[in-house]
DNA sequence: GGCCAGGATTTAA
DNA sequence: TTAAATCATGGC
C-alpha cells in the first residue's frame, strides 16, 4: 500500500464524486472507495489534506486519474471572473471539483448507458454489469468487481444485458463490445486530435454529440469539449438567455466562449444547476 | 398517468 | 439542413 497526499484547496472528494462524471464509488470507513477499470483506491479528506491509498503498482495510474498535475486555481479564478452570475457561483460551489482521467473504454460503455437516463439508474446498471460480468477483486479487505472488458461483455446474451435495466441501450452495448472485442482499438484513438476523435466517436452506434463530448472529457482528457445535456440546456436558456434551440449550436456557443477551459466550467455548471433543483 | 432523466436514431419535411 | 416520432425503464 502507498499513500498519495494532496492539498485539498482545489480537491473536494464529495463534489468530485457526485458531479456526474463517475458512477463507481462507495462510502467506506471515514472516506470513499473509488473504482476504475480493475483497480481501486481509498480516499479520505481531513485537516486540509486529501490522502489517497493505492496499491504500490497503481500509484502512477491514480496520480493521473485525479488529475494532480493540473493548475485548477487558474481555471477556477477565470470562471469566477466571468460576467454571468451562475458561472461565478458555480465556480465557488464547485471549486473542489476535479475532472477525472478515467479509462476510455469504461467511459464509452458508461456514457452509452447514460443517454436519456438518470444518474441513480446509470449507477445501478453499471453495478449490475460489474457484478455479473466483471472479475472478483479485493482491496483493503473489501470485495469488489472490475469493470467488464469488451471480451467479457461480448459473451453476454442480450436478455442478460436487459436484466441490467439497459432497455433499448442493451443493443448499443452489445454492438460496441462486439466491435472492440473483434479488434477495434480504443487505445489508438488517443492519438487523434479532438475534432477527429469526436467525429470517430459519433460514428459509433449509440454515441451522439453529447455522449462523445463526455467521453472526450472524462475518458480522453480533452478539456476542450462541452457536453450539453438537459441541465446545461436549462443553464443556457435560463441563465444565459440564449436563443439557439439545437444542442449542437449550444455546444458551439460555450466552446467558443470557454475554449480550453470548457470542460471544467461545464462540470461547474452542471453540478450547480442540478444541486439547485434536486432538493 | 404524464413527465423527466448527463439522448440517439430514423424518417420526414 | 432542421423537426418530430420512437426508443425502455423507474422515480416522482
Amino acid at each position: 500500500m502507498k499513500q498519495i497526499v494532496f492539498d485539498d484547496e482545489y480537491f473536494n472528494i464529495v463534489d468530485t464524486l457526485n458531479c456526474g462524471q463517475i458512477f463507481r464509488f462507495r462510502a467506506f470507513d471515514d472516506g470513499f472507495l473509488v473504482f476504475s477499470k480493475d483497480k481501486a483506491c481509498f480516499l479520505r479528506q481531513n485537516n486540509g489534506v486529501i490522502s489517497i491509498t493505492v496499491n504500490e503498482d497503481d500509484e502512477n495510474y491514480f496520480y493521473r486519474f485525479f488529475d494532480l498535475d493540473r493548475d485548477y486555481k487558474k481555471i477556477n479564478d477565470f470562471a469566477k471572473s466571468d460576467g454571468v452570475e451562475i458561472v461565478k457561483k458555480s465556480a465557488e460551489l464547485g471549486k473542489g471539483i476535479r475532472i477525472l482521467n478515467q479509462d476510455a473504454e469504461e467511459m464509452l460503455f458508461s456514457f452509452v448507458i447514460s443517454q436519456n437516463n438518470n444518474i441513480p439508474r446509470i449507477k445501478k446498471s453499471i453495478e449490475f454489469l460489474c457484478r455479473e460480468f466483471g472479475r472478483k477483486k479485493t482491496f483493503m479487505g473489501v470485495e469488489y468487481r472490475s469493470f467488464p472488458t469488451a471480451n467479457e461483455l461480448v459473451g453476454a446474451e442480450l436478455s442478460q444485458l436487459k436484466e441490467a435495466g439497459l432497455g433499448y441501450r442493451a443493443e448499443y452495448i452489445s454492438g460496441l463490445a462486439c466491435k472492440i472485442a473483434s479488434g477495434y482499438s480504443v487505445e489508438s484513438l488517443k492519438n487523434f486530435n479532438t475534432d477527429d476523435l469526436r467525429a470517430e466517436l459519433i460514428s459509433l452506434k449509440g454515441i451522439g454529440e453529447k455522449v462523445a463530448n463526455c467521453v472526450l472529457l472524462f475518458g480522453f482528457n480533452r478539456y476542450d469539449s462541452f457536453p450539453v445535456d438537459t441541465w446545461i440546456e436549462k443553464v443556457y436558456k435560463e441563465d444565459f438567455l440564449g436563443e439557439f434551440t439545437s444542442r449542437h449550436k449550444i455546444t458551439a456557443f460555450f466552446m467558443e466562449r470557454y475554449k480550453d477551459y470548457a470542460g471544467l466550467i461545464q462540470q461547474y455548471l452542471f453540478y450547480y444547476k442540478r444541486s439547485l433543483e434536486k432538493r
